[in-house]
DNA sequence: CTGTTAGCGCGTTCAT
DNA sequence: ATGAACGCGCTAACAG
């Protein structure tokens, strides 16, 4: 039966002749409540359809059991399709569950920290896994200051006072794939990576790091042009492909993002470049992402769920105030497939 | 300076020598308050680092501005690949932010109407959109009951009782992709579709029904070996391709789901099975996701950033007790790229 | 074992 | 223009 307004504790109470008092501790099986009493107020309860408020409990305890997962609106549009993000968000997601957690998806109007903070501040949530702005340096501060429990969901930031994040070692990721393309004979290796107000991230720069520490280790000079910089959307990456073979024919890519991944392996499709005999492939992401690519990809693969999990775990410890223990990076594994092949002189070039 | 406990509206009131009305009032921006009052006020604030508890506000107010997004913990392992569902997911989010809502991501445990219904009524949302279990007669009829906004992303049932969906035209989708295979002159056509438990969901009835439509339209006959069930799952579907083409030779293929797509694309490659030559192949989903395969697919494109919206506003309807108006499906629209093409008895067949 | 009382943080009367 | 008082739904401390 409809009731015009839902009943409350205090209607299931006077229903079952007892007080709130009482109800309260049936629903919350606390202490010894005499049977026939309880069955009364289980059948108060039937009657009535009472479904306890979860919003006064949430009030009352001051947990919702809410992790907030801040976004960027700019972000939200193209993240959805990118795998790296989705195998991320999944494992976010099943982990946060796991641990009796649900996700609340918040999105910030502009890509900067004020207007993060302005949406942080304004939702019920136990804690934040925050996908930064830009630059995330007073936002840290803020966040700090009003005593908001947070991780980021990678290291933006090479300022010390950025601790609470989960990094993959992408040094060590930079530094495999080099040294494979290296082993195969490669020398002209270009490197793409994602182009971020004409910069890149700092996970970028770290897996050039690496890949500079395997060029070094090898004797190949470094050289500027080596690191290319393209846009990660679809459309962008694909022309940003197309500019950079008009020019220069490198015989080995290591692509840091997985949606210019697939925009390159279009573009070779297009154009008739063959992978591997004309050219070498290495991807950055979730492996199973680049096994369903064809050829399958050679791929630098980080294990997300692992460092998804520990992301929440850091951020559960944040919100119940325990002190944080730092958690050593995994290292990444380099995936081989069919995209890497041995680079020889003799190799036939199309024209 | 780090607070030991965060500061409520009464410390304000105390810091800003007022009460906490008049707190409450500037918060509000509500009745005129006398200027120097209201600085006192927010310079009190400002010392304190206050920030309203959002907790408190929805108790008071009744409403979260939170939408509920409800999924089968075992779906959401698979769905996130998928370009559907992601297609939609991206637009329910972006509409629920512009209408002022945040999106809370919440699984079941299993795919039953109890456990959905359990979950359901433990959260704090304003309303559920349900990415439904198996079979929801009864959950449908809970949610009536405890008089619960929802709505289901599609149609679930026959039930007339389940009204809140926005459907597309699915007959209509079945039928442009058949039609359009069968004026390119393709008889020996087979239509993958999802298998769960055995049968296949409503959408899929509808597509099926549009493609003997279209069969029927040009004379010819329909037979039960046309529809082919295979899971949605990568490795699954490529097993399932595979073993369709070990016993039939079809001209012309229409797969239902993009995931079985991707399958199939691969399985051909793998096999020298050259798109369209050998065969033509229509998807069914977002088309920007087609135009990133290779071949560019022909495929049934929906407008889902359209639905979505809808059906964002049914339930926000629903919510504010609004009468509910019920839309008109649009039609889905057959976008015509690399992967079909007309059939002639004279073309080779590879051995 | 159960009832009484108080209070979580805020908004909203009703006075003044 | 501002303050005092009450209540939202629930839980918990304290009586009895």
């Amino acid at each position: 039966m409809r009731q015009i307004k839902k009943p409350t504790i205090r209607d299931v109470a006077q229903e079952a002749k007892v007080t709130t008092s009482t109800v309260s501790r049936v629903l919350n099986e606390s202490t010894l409540v005499k049977p026939r009493t309880r069955q009364k107020v289980l059948d108060a309860i039937e009657r009535l359809g009472y479904i306890p408020s979860k919003t006064a409990r949430i009030f009352k305890s001051g947990k919702s059991y809410i992790l907030g997962l801040v976004i960027g609106q700019s972000h939200i549009s193209n993240i959805m399709f990118n795998a790296g993000f989705q195998a991320q968000f999944k494992a976010l997601t099943e982990k946060a569950h796991k641990e009796g957690y649900n996700i609340l998806l918040i999105t910030a109007a502009t890509a900067d920290s004020e207007s993060y903070f302005e949406v942080i501040k304004n939702q019920v949530a136990d804690g934040f896994i925050i996908f930064s702005p830009s630059q995330n340096d007073t936002l840290t501060a803020m966040l700090e200051e009003a005593d908001i429990p947070y991780v980021y969901n990678m290291k933006y930031s090479d300022n010390p006072q950025d601790r609470y994040y989960v990094s993959s070692d992408d040094v060590e990721g930079g530094y495999i794939a080099g040294k494979y393309l290296l082993d195969l004979n490669h020398k002209h290796i270009r490197f793409v990576v994602g182009s971020v107000k004409g910069g890149y991230l700092p996970f970028n720069a770290d897996r050039i790091r690496g890949f500079q520490k395997a060029l070094k280790q090898y004797g190949v000079p470094f050289q500027e042009e080596m690191i290319v910089k393209i846009p990660g959307q679809m459309d962008e990456s694909y022309n940003g492909i197309h500019k950079l073979f008009q020019t220069d024919r490198p015989t080995a890519l290591m692509i840091s993002n997985e949606i210019t991944t697939v925009a390159a392996l279009n573009y070779f499709f297009d154009h008739g470049i063959r992978v591997p005999q004309d050219l070498s492939v290495i991807g950055f992401g979730p492996s199973e992402f680049f096994r369903s690519l064809r050829p399958n990809l050679t791929n630098v693969s980080y294990d997300l769920a692992w460092s998804s999990a520990k992301l929440v775990d850091l951020l559960l410890q944040r919100i119940e105030g325990k002190p944080v223990t730092p958690e050593m990076p995994k290292k990444p594994e380099l995936v081989i497939r069919d995209s890497t092949a041995r680079y020889s002189e003799a190799a036939p070039k199309p024209s």
